[in-house]
RNA sequence: GCGCCCGUAGCUCAAUUGGAUAGAGCGUCUGACUACGGAUCAGGAGGUUGCGUGUUCGAGUCGCGCCGGGCGCGCCA
């Protein structure tokens, strides 16, 4: 069991004793740290609940605690906070538990869930761009916490493939190429080659989307397309399929530089066996209702405070929308995958949509009881400007350029500071790639998920200061440490308890891994494990300036200190992980 | 108009979900290298948490009312 763990079950036997709820004894770090290490705030809410007065109940408290052997000292302080301060010898034990463990103290799921992780959300005719980097970075460091946590986790990148965009391209194809194949009724072979590159489709698409809106007959015929191509019309499936592959590749191309992997690659044609007989049923059992020429499902409760449109199933002309494939996508993912549980980590403003899916899909019958859904819906990013991140001429700026400005700004800083100087060319290549991609995860994912933020490229490559080359800079000086020790002989020993307090302080942060890594997983807040990597490269940082590992001449203490650096390494490196973030081992 | 989110140091952001004296980074000022990689470390200055008002032992956090900003509101995704 972790050390927060032990110590809040401590504290609880004692609150239980006096015949108060042990959840009270929750412990937690102490947040005056020159007062104790620990604290426990939960004789404030007993005296509350019991009408007695808090202090009464802590020193009661205080005082079964101050027998055990672990506790060096505590004390009961301002309206009833409880201080509790450990021996060394239990730092040293709890360490050595934690540093031996290969989940570094966390502890794994009994209760082993299927997770589906649905994001970055790339769509046909659209390169990956800054738009789609939020959702991509923080639902893969949320996959990997889940992963961690012992769950199965099913990453689904849930591919924009089936919609009215589809209709749109086809029509605007069709209206500039009409000699093309794929529009002849009588054409029974198709070209194996794609007529359309993706810049062509990126070229397209926004003209026809804008050319819709102020065109009706235009946006009939593609409205009309999108049926076709739904219904199945064979020129049209063989154009669509031209068109996502293009994309396909591209965005897959861009995952690659971003080092996200997902385990499936569903899109929303996937489901489309599915739609009518959901549809059709829906509409049976009278779930499903006409409305101005449209079916849908009425979603509003009794409840709400605004209105709640309804959800759209099928449009006047006949075609499926997204909520039409998002809800079968909900079914398939229960009835396939199995999930427990759905994170869809997408922006903010499609919040309505996903109380109307969620609504749906209950009314509907199609999600267990027990398998929950949930929106982990994030802000926007912003330029420096403070509005939403364009470039000079006020276009999208593609993922792919975002990177190499990265890299670029990344190589720079290594020239200057004269490192990786002498490597091979390869390594420095990859290098700063690694050290780009850090500087972009690390810049987002340490930004509360809930908040705008603004996306500052120079201060992202000023590589100073609490950012993801920092994070990689500490761990590699480990690695480099630990490389001399080893060539030295020198080899690392049991954990001792510590006599320094830079020591001690990197200790009981390393300690604390298993609740913040909780934490995070709980609150699906992938900032609180970028915070811990600052704070836990920090405070190696301090140990590492008053220690000298390598020239200490007493063999335990150095060999301590070696265990104690493999720790920090071990932790640092697995919380980078957790964020996506890779650790060169030298640069 | 209705609803959601936000407003914290000069700037960019946190804050263990109601806990003690609101913390970091950048910037700024002062220090520290004949030691393990100075992309480092030690320290200073910098705050009426938009405004007001409640709730209670305790409020950046919860309620109410204002002010300011972002976003969403039926057949796009």
């Amino acid at each position: 069991m972790s050390l927060l763990g032990h110590l809040s079950q401590i504290a609880g036997q004692a609150f239980a004793d006096l015949g108060l709820s042990s959840d009270l004894g929750e412990t937690v770090p102490s947040q005056r740290p020159e007062l104790a290490q620990f604290q426990v705030n939960g004789a404030m809410a007993a005296g509350k609940a019991v009408g007695r007065p808090p202090r009464e109940i802590a020193q009661e408290v205080a005082d079964r605690l101050s027998g055990h052997p672990d506790v060096s000292r505590v004390e009961v302080a301002g309206p009833g906070f409880i201080n509790i301060t450990l021996t060394d010898e239990a730092i040293a034990r709890f360490a050595t538990e934690a540093a031996g463990d290969q989940y570094l103290g966390f502890e794994v799921t009994a209760r082993p869930e299927t997770v589906v992780v649905d994001y970055a959300g790339p769509n046909v005719a659209k390169a990956m761009h800054v738009g789609h980097l939020r959702a991509t970075i923080i639902g893969d460091s949320l996959a990997r916490l889940f992963s961690f946590a012992g769950h199965k986790v099913i990453r689904d990148p849930h591919f924009g493939d089936w919609g009215f965009q589809m209709g749109l391209l086809i029509a605007a194809l069709a209206d500039e190429q009409p000699d093309l194949p794929y529009f002849d009724p009588d054409a029974g072979e198709y070209p194996t080659e794609s007529p359309v590159t993706l810049d062509d489709l990126q070229r397209v698409y926004p003209e026809a989307s804008a050319r819709a809106r102020s065109d009706d007959d235009f946006a009939d015929a593609a409205r009309m397309a999108t049926v076709r191509l739904q219904q199945g019309d064979p020129g049209y499936l063989a154009l669509w399929a031209h068109m996502k592959g293009v994309s396909e590749q591209s965005q897959r191309k861009d995952f690659g530089a971003l080092g996200v992997n997902f385990d499936l690659w569903y899109g929303e044609s996937d489901v489309h066996d599915r739609l009518a007989p959901l549809v059709a049923g829906l509409r049976e059992s009278g779930v499903a209702e006409e409305s101005h020429g449209a079916l849908v499902i009425r979603v509003a409760e009794e409840t709400d405070n605004r209105e709640i449109p309804p959800l759209i199933l099928e449009s006047r002309s006949g075609g499926f929308l997204y909520s039409t494939t998002d809800l079968a996508t909900v079914q398939m993912r229960v009835e396939e995958l199995h999930a427990d549980l759905m994170l869809y980590v997408v922006d903010r403003r499609q919040a309505d949509h996903f109380v109307q899916i969620f609504r749906a899909a209950r009314r509907a019958g199609i999600v267990p009881e027990d398998t929950r859904l949930e929106h982990i819906w994030f802000g926007t990013m912003n330029g420096p400007d403070g509005k939403p991140f364009k470039t000079r001429e006020g276009g999208v700026v593609r993922l792919a350029d975002v990177i190499d400005m990265l890299t670029v700004a990344a190589r720079r800083r290594l020239d200057e500071a004269h490192l990786a100087e002498e490597y091979p060319d390869e390594e420095r290549d990859q290098i700063a790639e690694m050290v780009g991609i850090a500087a972009l995860k690390f810049g987002d994912l340490i930004n509360n998920r809930t908040s705008d933020y603004v996306f500052d490229l120079d201060r992202f490559s000023s590589f100073e200061g609490k950012t993801g080359p920092y994070l990689q800079y500490a761990a590699v000086r480990i690695k480099s440490i630990l490389r001399r020790a080893s060539a030295a002989g020198f080899a690392p020993g049991s954990l001792l308890p510590p006599t320094v307090d830079t020591e001690r302080d990197l200790m009981l942060e390393l300690l604390r891994l298993p609740e913040v890594v909780g934490r995070a997983i709980d609150l699906r807040a992938p900032n609180h494990v970028a915070e811990f990597a600052f704070d836990l490269a920090g405070k190696f940082n301090r140990f590492y300036d008053t220690c000298h590992i390598l020239s200490e001449p007493d063999e335990g203490r150095r060999g301590s200190w070696l265990s104690l650096s493999t720790w920090a390494l071990s932790a640092l490196e697995r919380l980078l992980d957790l964020l996506g973030i890779e650790v060169p081992d030298r640069m």
